[in-house]
DNA sequence: AAGGCGGGGTT
DNA sequence: AACCCAGCCTT
């Protein structure tokens, strides 16, 4: 039998097999270098771990990857990026999510440039300070960049540490404990490797349904699988259920543009662009849902079907309403949009699905 | 301390 | 449908 005490005093053998099973399965990613080529004195790109990590918050790596190639080749250096415009950034975004993290991201590009001589601080506490830049991305860059020993806690770390020790406090009450293990096995043999190897296990063996213990290298010491609880691990908190709202968005298309606007720089889809639309209502019905104030005097038709979009804490239905115009006249604030160059706009995913809805053909970038 | 903040893959 | 993801920021 196991226990809390004896896997800490193990921690040096299982710090060692876990570099070992990461050297033999060690992912390939654009941003990350081999353990052979780190260890052979190369550096990964600090730019390449800073924009992946930003990218990698609260979202996988299938999703990632093909956004951080697009970054890498429109701005191959953060001087390029930080010279860009906000709009260009927030178009390549686009789909995405968490349009902050871009906004955030571009800002911090601008800082380091600009008052950092266009280098990343080495130290966990001055990387800290940059915009976008939390407990958790500071420890990734100072660990993966430099292979200076920084506690990485992420996620997959929080899943592995709670098997392993049985932790069965709720998320996020255990987030003290879980971070006092993982600062425990942190290594000063390479840090970086190490960070990146419990991610990798957490992501790839140690896996939130049907874990594979079989291909685990830590197996033989973990509590959770030694009890059986691998599957019930972590435990959480309940979340809230998410209410619906619903609204009208009204399509006013003339000679192959529509009408869009920019959304405030704060808040949901913040600095995006949009369909216009009246207010997004919580209901339960569209029966309370008032019949929509058509913002110009126009024909109008009401589509057949609903655009249905889930957020963060909210489900969304939209109807529309298609305009139409006799004459190019401006809605309110916004612009006319070439509806074939809707790649070159920052549209959320939501408002694609409008696009989609009315019959408009998406164009990949 | 709690809640806002996207979107997609997996089960 | 629910869950969760290489979290951060604001209030």
């Amino acid at each position: 039998m196991s226990s809390v005490t004896e896997i800490t005093n193990k921690k040096d053998e299982l710090v060692d097999a876990l570099l070992d099973w990461y050297d033999h399965h060690a992912r390939t990613l654009p941003w990350r270098i081999s353990p052979e080529a780190r260890q052979g004195g190369i550096s990964p790109n600090p730019y390449h771990v800073w924009l992946s990590e930003i990218m990698l918050q609260q979202t996988t790596v299938a999703t990632v990857k093909s956004y951080f190639e697009k970054f890498i080749t429109e701005w191959p250096t953060i001087e390029k990026l930080a010279a860009a415009d906000l709009d260009e950034v927030l178009t390549t975004w686009a789909g995405l999510g968490y349009y902050a993290r871009a906004r955030n991201l571009h800002k911090c590009a601008k800082q380091v440039v600009d008052e950092l001589n266009a280098e990343f601080p080495t130290q966990y506490d001055e990387l800290l300070k940059l915009p976008g830049i939390g407990a958790y991305t500071a420890a990734a860059i100072t660990s993966i960049v430099y292979d200076i020993p920084a506690t990485v806690v992420d996620g997959n770390v929080e899943r592995v540490i709670s098997r392993v020790f049985n932790i069965e406090t709720p998320l996020p009450d255990s987030r003290p404990e879980i971070r006092e293990f993982a600062e425990i096995f942190t290594p000063s043999h390479r840090p970086g490797d190490y960070a990146q190897a419990l991610m990798d296990l957490g992501a790839t063996v140690c896996t939130p349904k049907s874990a594979k213990c079989g291909n685990c290298p830590w197996q033989e010491d973990c509590l959770a699988h030694e009890l059986g609880t691998e599957a019930d691990l972590p435990v959480r908190k309940n979340k809230k259920a998410k209410p619906t709202r619903r609204g009208y968005a009204f399509w006013a298309e003339y000679d192959g543009k529509v009408w869009l606007r920019k959304r405030p720089e704060k808040g949901l889809l913040g600095g995006m662009m949009e369909v216009p639309s009246n207010e997004w209502a919580p209901s339960n019905s569209w029966d309370n849902i008032p019949t929509p104030r058509i913002p110009i005097i126009a024909n109008w038709d009401l589509l057949p079907g609903v655009v249905r979009h889930t957020f963060t804490h909210f489900h969304l239905e939209l109807k529309v309403v298609r305009l139409n115009l006799e004459e190019m006249i401006n809605l309110q604030e916004g612009e006319w949009c070439e509806i074939e160059k809707s790649n070159e706009y920052a549209l959320p995913t939501v408002m694609k699905k409008i696009f989609v809805h009315v019959g408009q053909p998406l164009l990949d970038l």
